[in-house]
DNA sequence: GAGACAGGTTACAACCTTGTTACAAAAGAA
DNA sequence: TTCTTTTGTAACAAGGTTGTAACCTGTCTC
């Protein structure tokens, strides 16, 4: 391999490392794991102030996390016209294929949780 | 169900609650989910200065991390007194119960990191 | 006009977390 | 004697993150 192969190779794993921890960081994120959960449990849109309770935390993390599901192309937003306000998250195509590691996560956590008591 | 009852089931719930929220935060600490899958990787035990290694990052976090993987009993601590010191770090049971659900996770943001590039 | 509702945003103080630097211990090598 | 090695720890400044409180929109109700 020339030189200059072997450089394009190397940034290219480095933007490949990048873009792993990035991920990483954002699902590292507080609360995150448990958004992407709640909303998983339940395949219909969900609304803003029902992410909130199930997640239970202030608006502010919460809107900040699903802004940054959004900005990753993880969740899509919905705004209805209604009064008041009604706005609807959902999961794409790509969070849903994470579902079923989050799913036997949590049921490791949960069974932990449950012999710790 | 009486009253009595009813508070006590409660207090579980909360107790169980507790569990899970404290194991979601101990996953979303920087480096957690790269520390743990890096010791998936490799069945045996790992030296220190090779997880530091891989994880990429500093003594200080690497070994606050592992400090509260031991704490929560995720992985076991051997030192042995050679010198300069050896020091092996192996996964629990436990931890390697994670194992499945953490390669499937690792898997889609390896994914996920490929198609974005 | 005032209040209520959903779904936020903004500012900011308080808190948490990180990496850096310095240090330690123990024993063999130079 | 001083250097080297591994595996950390302590202290601390710099930076990041959080929740709170205040505010906003737009319309329907009282």
């Amino acid at each position: 391999m020339s030189q200059e192969q072997s450089q394009r190779m190397q940034s290219m794993c480095e933007s490949a490392k990048a873009h792993v921890d990035d991920l990483l960081v954002l699902l590292s994120k507080s609360k995150m794991l448990s958004t992407l959960y709640v909303m998983n449990c339940d395949p219909d849109p969900m609304r803003f102030s029902e992410i909130k309770k199930r997640v239970d935390s202030s608006s502010t993390t919460v809107a900040r996390r699903l802004g940054e599901l959004e900005a990753h192309g993880l969740v899509t937003r919905t705004a209805y016209a209604t009064v008041p306000s009604t706005v609807e998250y959902t999961l794409t195509r790509d969070a849903i294929a994470l579902q079923p590691s989050l799913e036997s996560m949590f049921e490791w956590v949960l069974n932990r949780a449950d012999s710790s008591l």
